[in-house]
DNA sequence: CTGTTAGCGCTTTCAA
DNA sequence: TTGAAAGCGCTAACAG
């Protein structure tokens, strides 16, 4: 398998060098006459001979690599966090490894010893795990971590942690959902979210219940362990088993688009046209909502921005000296048919 | 930032061991004193030790870490084999990097150059940049990069390169579709897809032609560059107006699910209700599948487990001498509602 | 402009 | 059972 592993003292003999003018050759230092630099050059050519990074990265600590640690990569909006994030890294000259830290979990110092003795050049942590309102150490682990190597949070700031956070505003994004049903005339508005377990979670129906409230209205609530489109499904049925006849609701508001697809799906099924007889928003903004039937309004949270600035972020932890800072950005509201802005629009238009 | 940098010596010289003591202590061999392994312990907890990988990695050769170059994390089928893949890695003490190679682009000597330099334990190939039809020195430079670290490939095989190969026959499964389309008394089918730039598109076509021309069918074809949702829904009014009145298609073998949920926008704009007017199967069997409306029909390629074999197969590519070898696997049709197999049954139940 | 030297932090013979 | 010593492959002073 690896048959060729030459080294630069091979290439030095070889070129009747030594393995420092072979060094300032690889690593275009200026200081090299140009007929040595050419015959060195030969040489490395003519082996096809490449350096060994790691004794590099040893020498000169750092490994260029950033880890980057979040829940699951197969839901979008983290494949899009991830995406970004690896462009930037990637330009900047660093590779990115992966690492999966189940949502329910919380981060061990186990997981955090991994990191360090990886000597990974700095950590961007995104969701779930970093989000358990339980877990009270959290702070603590993550100072830890940060003793060894800058962190960036890609989550609603943590209560006493001290490190680069950056988010989308999902409180406010939420209260602009339901601003937006309100002005379209509906009054018995539900939320169909998962336990307090996650922060962000949390944050959107904070932002229901304070807007709810400031507009006088009585939030339903459907709060449960839902966070696929098969429990999307299933809790439709049960939400307006509870709130039936007079108290049903006319609005929907999603946890995320993941699971209005489920409660899309659910609706059809219960023979409950959307717009017409419901209003139905989403969160998120997947690349799959505009496609849904009919295509779902829902909040942009631009996970790509994040990380990508998350990553720049890392990358210059070193230089600025402002090591620890929040940065909140703000969600934008993306209006599409299912709910039923256009409704009245599209009578009309028909009427004509 | 790092200011916690305790080597082996700082631990060796405060326990009053040399460091080769320390060393064995950290990696339990087992010919040391009780008392000696604990004294040593002690001090390793109490400094909060971690050693460095990097340096040991130096030392026996390998990075425990795995490379896993792919087109588009974003995509949930490489998302899915991604997601395996660090999960049997990880469960082996192994760390995967993340490269992207854009579906258009070829792999080139630099970009192999990187991965040498990163002196990886092993790469695992998937898609896009391995697939272009036209790119005759790939396995030269796929040769090239085996004679650093054991490669695997997720793709069709690729003719003239020896290395471990796995995948899933898109073409049988592409004939079942077409079959099973036929079983349905469709005659007239279609072939929404890309053009042949990668190999595991020209397979689905190449399927669909060869189990047309057994059933003595004509085919239609669509073949242009169509790979997103949007041109999806854009290639239904142009294959309609190309093919249109008799010549019309009854039938719409769309080659992957995200296409097919622009098609199946796109056909809805047109007031084509499927599968009462309009038969559609996709191919990849995504998450979203299930909840498209209609449900779609379509053929599962079982990413995560191309994932999980190809790691597998990569951490045991040193000790296993079969260098080289081919597995197909079977791909499932899954049938739903966007080809009306169960279209007569509900008309059926509906007239009793 | 180039070579010598001394490590980076760890493991692993080989002796004791 | 433990320690001394010799590197892994590379870079960075420091001389010359």
């Amino acid at each position: 398998m690896s048959a060729e592993s030459l080294t630069i003292l091979d290439i030095a003999r070889e070129a009747g060098v030594s393995s420092a003018t072979v060094s300032r050759v690889l690593s275009q230092h200026p200081n090299v006459r140009p007929d040595t630099f050419q015959k060195v050059k030969a040489v490395v050519d003519k082996y096809n001979y490449k350096p060994n990074s790691i004794a590099r990265g040893l020498l000169q600590r750092q490994s260029h690599t950033l880890g980057i640690i979040l829940p699951d990569i197969k839901h979008p909006y983290y494949a899009s966090v991830f995406s970004a994030a690896q462009r930037e890294a990637m330009s900047s000259g660093y590779v990115v490894q992966f690492y999966r830290l189940a949502y329910n979990s919380t981060i061990t110092d186990d997981f955090i010893n991994q990191l360090i003795e990886r000597r990974l050049d700095g950590v961007l942590l995104c969701g779930g795990f970093i989000e358990p309102t339980c877990a009270n150490d959290l702070p603590d682990v993550l100072h830890r971590l940060q003793r060894y190597m800058p962190i960036v949070t890609i989550c609603p700031p943590i209560t006493g942690l001290r490190c680069i956070n950056i988010y989308t505003d999902l409180r406010s994004g939420v209260r602009k959902v339901v601003r937006h049903l309100s002005q379209l005339g509906h009054r018995r508005i539900a939320f169909i979210g998962a336990t307090h377990e996650t922060r962000s979670v949390g944050e959107r129906q904070l932002g229901f219940e304070e807007e709810m409230a400031q507009l006088g209205l009585e939030p339903i609530l459907l709060v449960e362990n839902i966070h696929t489109p098969a429990m999307g499904e299933t809790s439709v049925r049960r939400l307006l088993a509870e709130e039936g006849g007079d108290r049903a609701p006319t609005a929907l508001v999603v946890v995320n688009d993941l699971v209005a697809l489920g409660v899309l799906k659910g609706l059809r099924k219960l023979g409950i046209s959307v717009p017409e007889e419901m209003a139905v928003v989403g969160c998120d903004n997947q690349f799959f909502s505009e496609y849904t039937n009919p295509p779902l309004t829902t909040i942009d949270l631009a996970p790509e921005e994040l990380g990508l600035l998350g990553t720049r972020a890392l990358l210059h932890a070193h230089d600025s000296n402002a090591a620890s800072f929040n940065q909140a950005r703000e969600s934008t509201l993306i209006i599409r048919e299912s709910c039923g802005a256009y409704l009245r629009r599209k009578i009309d238009v028909s009427a004509e």
